[in-house]
RNA sequence: GGGAGAGUGUCCCGAGUGGCAAAGGGGGGGGACUGUAAAUCCCCUGCUUUACGGCUUCGUAGGUUCGAGUCCUACCUCUCCCA
C-alpha cells in the first residue's frame, strides 16, 4: 500500500483520485519533501460550485493535509473566453461583475475545506484575471504563441471533436489552451507552482501547460488528473431532479445536500465514501463491506461525513435528525425545508403545492394528486379542490406537504 | 460572394401526409416491489379554479387557406461545399 514516498500520492492512490499523472517519481519526491504547489483552476461561470467540483476540491484538501500548499485559482479572466473542453456549444460570456458576485460565492465554499493564510502550507487564492486582462496581444503572440503548435492543438481531442462534429469553434474558445498553459507557467514564476491538478478531462490543457512551462524555461511542472466520476448506472454525478446538487447552502440547503448522499446507490457506496469524506480507510473498509440492506447505514454515514465537511457538524447531525425523524418514525421534523403561506384565508391545495416548490403549475400539482402522490399530515389527498387552513397546523404550528416518499416541505403561516 | 442543407413540445434527441396539443425515445416526476438503493412493471410529463371549453406552442415576421409545424415570401441563426 505504501507505493509511494509521499503520504500525498499514497492517499490519493488509496482513496481513488488519481486518473493520470505526467510523472509519478517526480511528483513523488516533491511531496515527500513537502514542496509539492499545486493549484486547481476554477470557473466563475456560477454563483456557486456544485458536487461536479467536489473532487478537486478534495484533491486540494488533501494536498494540504499531507503538508503541501494548495492554489485556488478563480478563472475570472479565462471565465471571459470560454472552455471548449468536453462541450459542444460555446459557452455565455458573462459581465465583469457576475463574475465578481460568482467568485464570492464560490470563496465562501473553500473555506470549508481548505485553511486559507499566509503561512507554508496555507492556502490561497489567485485569479488569472490579474494577468490575462494586462497581457499585450502582440508581446503575447511573440512571447508564448511561438511555442504552440497549431497542428498539435487540432489534434487535441476537446478541439477535434468539435471539428468532427461539424460544429463551430471560434478563435475565442480555440486559445483557451493557450490562456491555460500561460497560467500554469505565471502561477510557477509568481509564486512556484509546479503541479496543476484537474478532471480528467483537463489533461490535455495541463499537459499543454507543462510543455510551454519547460519551452519558457521554468521549474519542472507536473499533472496529475482525477478521474471523471459517474454513478454506476451510468449518470453523471452531481445532476437531480431539482437540477445541480449546488455546494453553497443559499442555493441547496444542508438537509437537501444530506440528502443527497444519502440516496447514493448501493454500487457507488465505497467509492464515495473513500472520495467525499476523509473518514479513515480502515473505518472505510469495514463499511463497505455492508451488504444488503445494512448498506443504509452505511449512507448514512456516508451523508453524515460529506454534509459535515461542507456544512459542518452541527447542520449535518440536524440534517440527519430531520431525517431519522421524518422517514423512520414519518412524522414532521422541524429541520425540513419550510415555505411562508398566508393562511388567514383557507388556500387550496393546488396553490399551496405550487407555492411549496412541490409543483410548478397548478396543472402539475393536479397531476400529482390524481398519480397519488400527495399528502397533508402524512395523510393521502384525493380531492385537488381541498384546502389547508390554520386548523391543519399541526402540533408544531406547521403544515406537513408531502409529494412522493422523499419530498417534504413544511408550511408555516405568515 | 455562389451553392446545398438545418432550426419541432423553452431539459435533450427526434418523427411529422394541410385537420395537430403534434408519433417515438431519453431525461424527469409519481405509484407498485424493496432498504429513502438498483433492476423491473405501471401512470404522468404545455398553461388555464370545475371544462366534449379557452389560450399558448414547431427559428422570426408576414401571406395563401374554412383550417398551416406542414404551402408561399422575406428575414435571422447554424452547418457543409465552392470562391
Amino acid at each position: 500500500m505504501t507505493q509511494y514516498k509521499s503520504e500525498f500520492l499514497n492517499t490519493l492512490t488509496e482513496r481513488g483520485y488519481i486518473h493520470q499523472c505526467s510523472d509519478f517519481g517526480g511528483l513523488d519526491a516533491l511531496a515527500a519533501a513537502n514542496k509539492a504547489v499545486a493549484y486547481i483552476g476554477f470557473d466563475c461561470t456560477a454563483s456557486s460550485l456544485h458536487v461536479g467540483s467536489l473532487v478537486q476540491i478534495m484533491l486540494l484538501h488533501w494536498l494540504q493535509k499531507t503538508g503541501n500548499k494548495p492554489i485556488v485559482l478563480m478563472g475570472g479572466g479565462t471565465t471571459r473566453v470560454g472552455d471548449p473542453s468536453g462541450r459542444d456549444e460555446s459557452r455565455k460570456i458573462l459581465t465583469l461583475d457576475d463574475i465578481e458576485a460568482n467568485k464570492r460565492g464560490i470563496q465562501t465554499v473553500f473555506d470549508k475545506f481548505l485553511k486559507f493564510g499566509k503561512g507554508g502550507t496555507d492556502a490561497f487564492m489567485s485569479d488569472n484575471a490579474e494577468w490575462l486582462t494586462t497581457l499585450n496581444y502582440i508581446e503575447m503572440l511573440r512571447d508564448v504563441g511561438k511555442h504552440f503548435s497549431v497542428n498539435r492543438m487540432l489534434a487535441m481531442d476537446s478541439v477535434k471533436m468539435r471539428l468532427e462534429r461539424e460544429h463551430e469553434l471560434s478563435f475565442i474558445e480555440f486559445n483557451y489552451m493557450v490562456l491555460q498553459a500561460y497560467d500554469f507557467t505565471e502561477l510557477a514564476r509568481r509564486y512556484g507552482c509546479n503541479l496543476q491538478m484537474g478532471g480528467s478531462d483537463q489533461w490535455g490543457n495541463i499537459v499543454n501547460g507543462i510543455d510551454l512551462g519547460r519551452r519558457m524555461g521554468t521549474h519542472q511542472l507536473y499533472a496529475l488528473t482525477s478521474p471523471l466520476i459517474t454513478l454506476s448506472s451510468g449518470a453523471k454525478m452531481g445532476k437531480t431532479a431539482s437540477g445541480a446538487v449546488w455546494l453553497n447552502a443559499d442555493m441547496r440547503s444542508p438537509y437537501e445536500y444530506w440528502q443527497f448522499w444519502r440516496n447514493t446507490e448501493d454500487a457507488d457506496v465505497g467509492r464515495f465514501l473513500k472520495l467525499f469524506t476523509i473518514l479513515p480507510m480502515s473505518e472505510i473498509t469495514k463499511l463497505e463491506a455492508l451488504g444488503g440492506a445494512e448498506i443504509n447505514e452505511a449512507k448514512k454515514i456516508l451523508a453524515n461525513a460529506a454534509t459535515a465537511l461542507l456544512h459542518g457538524e452541527a447542520a449535518a447531525h440536524e440534517a440527519a435528525e430531520t431525517a431519522r425523524k421524518t422517514f423512520e418514525e414519518g412524522t414532521s421534523a422541524a429541520g425540513l425545508p419550510t415555505v411562508v403561506i398566508d393562511l388567514s384565508q383557507p388556500v387550496g391545495i393546488l396553490p399551496a403545492l405550487v407555492q411549496a416548490g412541490l409543483a410548478t403549475s397548478n396543472g402539475e400539482a393536479k397531476r400529482s394528486i390524481q398519480g397519488g402522490a400527495i399528502k397533508v399530515n402524512d395523510v393521502a389527498v384525493s380531492d385537488e379542490k381541498l384546502t389547508v387552513s390554520k386548523s391543519d397546523l399541526n402540533s408544531d404550528g406547521a403544515i406537513k406537504l408531502s409529494m412522493g416518499k422523499k419530498k417534504h416541505v413544511l408550511i408555516k403561516p405568515a
